[in-house]
RNA sequence: UGGGGCGUCGUCAAGCGGUAAGACACAGGGUUUUGAUCCCUGCAUUCAGAGGUUCGAAUCCUCUCGCCCCAGCCA
């Protein structure tokens, strides 16, 4: 379930004060703006769900808005994506807002600038706008072409909005101060001659605006209060202020930076995740082991556990990395709640339970979650051929381990006591089956004679069940921080990031798991569906996460 | 000695002059027909460092150190 922090973060804070003082008349508008060049990550999940809870908190809204200024990297899939993905998250906007939407009034807006004398067309090459750009520790030098009339800055505008000219030929610029020790307050271009068509305007401009220009006013059209972004904006938002101080606009959205999150383990940056699938180090953008929000999806991820994440961690300016075992107990908290139980056997060994009746097959009963009598019973079947789990016999076994052995006897969950009679082994001198007998005293895994066996262990009957492909996944990285030494991240990948099991033997009533449900298997982990790959024939289970393993560690510390 | 930002437990993170919340992780213990869940217990004499102000400082002042961001006609 969903924690409510009890403190606000320093943004909540803020709006708090400005409501107090009526500072917005009390309205509260963020927006969430994506821009249309790829597909959403856990990075975004923050900002989504930052945006989305202080306007939900302060009963307000937020837009989710399309920053799509640059024809030459959007696409329309994205779009699909993005709105898709918000709503899979859990949230609600009305209609998705564009700033295309809004290049007329930007046009206007520039024209405005241009008129005012702010604004003026600078017809360097971009090698030339870098020298005059400076250094930062130089001041930059004025263009040669600032000090243009009005009325030519007009002519020119104008002639670039009609194809006139090619790209780079000539910008549109604000004219700020060249020498600011802010390289964004250099006289920075708003407009830009981009021959390329436009997912929604089609044909209808050759000139973009930039994204410092588009923002702001994007924003206070929408008449956002708190426009919420990344910190490495900061030193935007002289810009940002700037422009809206210099146009004829109502409204004056104040920008608030905080950090984006990293997480160990993996990464959360559009350029190297395009890389990972590039290189086809994983299968797509919705392989399970991307942190991106269709990959989480088809892991198991549920949108309540990155909501609850998302709440969790923390709003601030630090540069964090979060560890990934807080993510997953996020995921573990939501699903040891609402996941089914389960049993299925991955790696099975076969078991003959030499006193059963040939033949014979009986039905029990199997409590759906142990905590909530409430979600029901379902029926296992079972009889003299079983599949157990290889890791739950050991022919050896230390004294700690309380599951089979020679001799040994043990609780089959929800069904008997059983004992181990014989090894059998093949010629390599492996153990392929157990002779086990099994108390039919103790139906339902008591023994009437009050003795105590300290394991229980998960089985599926052999005569009666499913063959599926289980997908065991890993973390992505073998080191904490892939980039690390500064060395390529790429050389850090987990090489067991990917286990695929075949013929896992799996309990009838898995025939009808749906895509993203996901099922406790017991004693292992939490299991989905794979909603690509799966067939009626051949189902397919990717481990969303497993379940905490205290014996693990005894273990492996011994 | 360009500008901007940040430094509180292993990791996040409260704290806003009155004597270090919480979560994850970790370590013990209890319950348990999942070595799961659940429940207890422990875990920063100290807040990047050094000075100063104050009866009192993580909080105020000064200096120092460290880390991040900025020189796209990307967002």
């Amino acid at each position: 379930m969903e924690t409510q922090t009890a403190k606000g973060h320093f943004i909540e804070n803020i709006i708090k004060e400005d409501l107090a003082g009526n500072k917005n008349n009390g309205r509260v508008v963020t927006r969430f703006p994506p821009e249309p060049n790829g597909f959403l990550h856990l990075g975004h999940a923050k900002s989504i769900c930052l945006n989305f809870k202080m306007a939900q908190q302060f009963n307000g809204k937020c837009n989710l808005r399309f920053d799509d200024s640059n024809p030459a990297k959007e696409k329309q899939i994205y779009i699909d994506s993005i709105m898709s993905t918000v709503k899979w998250l859990g949230f609600d906007y009305n209609t998705p807002f564009y700033a295309s939407d809004y290049f007329d009034a930007l046009h206007d807006f520039a024209v405005e600038l241009i008129k005012k004398g702010k604004a003026y067309v600078c017809s360097l090459s971009a090698e030339e706008m870098k020298e005059y750009r400076g250094t930062l520790t130089e001041p930059g030098k004025n263009s040669p072409y600032r000090d243009r009339s009005v009325e030519e800055n007009l002519d020119l505008f104008r002639r670039m909005k009609e194809g006139e000219f090619d790209e780079g030929e000539h910008i549109l610029r604000a004219k700020i101060d060249m020498a600011s020790p802010n390289i964004n307050m250099r006289d920075p271009v708003i407009y830009r001659v981009k021959k390329a068509p436009h997912p929604r305007t089609g044909d209808k401009w050759c000139i973009y605006p930039m994204y410092d220009f588009t923002h702001c006013i994007s924003d206070a059209l929408e008449g956002i209060t708190h426009s919420l972004c990344s910190l490495e904006f900061e030193d935007h938002r002289p810009l940002y202020d700037w422009i809206l101080d210099n146009i004829t606009i109502p409204c004056h959205p104040q920008q608030i930076e905080f950090a984006r999150m990293n997480i160990n383990y993996t990464v959360l940056s559009k350029r190297k995740l395009q890389r990972l699938i590039s290189e086809g180090v994983v299968s797509g953008w919705d392989d399970p082991r991307l942190p991106t929000l269709e990959g989480m999806r088809r892991r198991g991820y549920t949108p309540s556990a990155i909501r609850n994440f998302c709440d969790v961690i923390g709003v601030s300016k630090k540069e964090s990395r979060i560890d990934m075992s807080l993510l997953e107990s996020c995921l573990r908290d939501d699903l040891n709640e609402n996941a089914p139980r389960v049993m299925g056997v991955i790696r099975p060994l076969k078991v003959t339970l030499e006193n059963y009746p040939q033949g014979q097959t009986e039905t029990l009963a199997a409590m759906n979650h142990p905590q909530k009598p409430e979600a029901g019973k379902r029926e296992v079947s079972f009889s003299r051929h079983l599949y157990v789990e290889q890791d739950d016999f050991m022919e050896d076994p230390p004294k700690k381990f309380f599951r089979l052995g020679p001799g040994r006897e043990v609780r089959l969950r929800a069904a008997y006591l059983i004992t181990c009679k014989e090894v059998i082994k093949n010629e390599a001198g492996e153990v392929v089956e157990l002779i086990c007998t099994y108390d039919p005293e103790t139906r339902g895994g008591n023994a009437p004679d009050g003795r105590k066996v300290k394991g229980t262990i998960h089985w599926v009957n052999a005569q009666d069940c499913i063959d599926a492909q289980i997908r065991l996944y890993d973390r992505l990285f073998k080191d904490e921080n892939p980039e690390r030494d500064s060395q390529d991240f790429v050389e850090n990948l987990n090489p067991d990031s990917l286990e695929t099991l075949e013929h896992a033997k799996l309990e009838r009533s898995l025939e009808t798991a749906e895509p993203e449900a996901v099922y406790q298997f017991e004693r292992l982990g939490y299991f989905c569906l794979d909603s690509k790959d799966s067939t009626p024939d051949k189902p397919v289970f990717n481990r969303t996460v497993t379940l905490r393993d205290t014996w693990a560690k005894v273990a492996t510390r011994n």
